[in-house]
DNA sequence: CAGTATCCTGGACGATACTG
DNA sequence: CAGTATCGTCCAGGATACTG
């Protein structure tokens, strides 16, 4: 293997390391998570998602749509109808996703009583923090 | 059900919806999988960490590693030689964690070109964004 | 109805220097 | 060695007003 693509290699590495972060980062943010929940019951539209997730503002609804719509996780179905509307539905791949995330939640549901506890066991122990 | 069981209820489950965040915010958070994920190949002190994580700040490391001492997931295991030395280890709450994590990143790890090429194809189909 | 544009604030994170 | 303390920056996210 020679320099460039032992070069070539570490770039690529970089560069899913990178997007590895970036896609679990939007698992992570505050919003996403909660889309992916509400679009995995069934589709919906824009007035219905803001309608139903409190408290989202305008503005972190159509962000969190787009990064998801360009993660390729849910996709914009536009209704040809007069006049036009429009849906949100997760992609086969968005439903693919929500497998391990749902065990994810799964997981804290189970241990969020354990971790509360723990939580205030260690503020007990710790006072100055 | 009276009211204020009704009252409790609620308060609880607003409860459990912020820790829930909480505790999956540290999932998406910056550097707290990077160092679930070392620690679950074997435990580690500080410096080894330090020197293993590049990038990260010593600022950085000491903060993660307190919130998930916090939660349970890792401990700080006090040698008591002299001089003493300090390990940081999974809990078994954080052995348990790791398994739904493990399973995210596989996902993440399975569809990461898909998720690469998707993201090209949106950027080109949207210009401006 | 389904968004976009603009402005603003708090907090996550990094750099750096210091300590028992 | 294993941290803590302080300061500064940047950006996620909220409030609000506007638009085809």
């Amino acid at each position: 293997m020679n320099q460039d693509m032992a070069g070539l290699k570490e770039r690529i590495h970089a560069t899913d390391r990178e997007v590895f972060f970036s896609v679990l980062s939007h698992i992570g943010d505050k919003w996403s998570l909660v889309l992916l929940g509400m679009l995995s019951k069934e589709p919906m539209r824009y007035t219905q998602l803001a309608e139903r997730i409190p408290k989202i503002s305008r503005r972190m609804l159509t962000v969190t749509l787009r990064q998801l719509e360009r993660d390729g996780l849910v996709e914009r179905i536009v209704h040809a109808d007069t006049p036009p509307w429009f849906e949100y539905d997760l992609t086969e791949l968005g439903r693919t996703l929500i497998v391990p995330v749902r065990a994810l939640a799964d997981w804290t549901l189970d241990n969020i009583d354990l971790i509360i506890e723990k939580r205030a066991q260690y503020d007990q122990e710790n006072p100055g923090s």
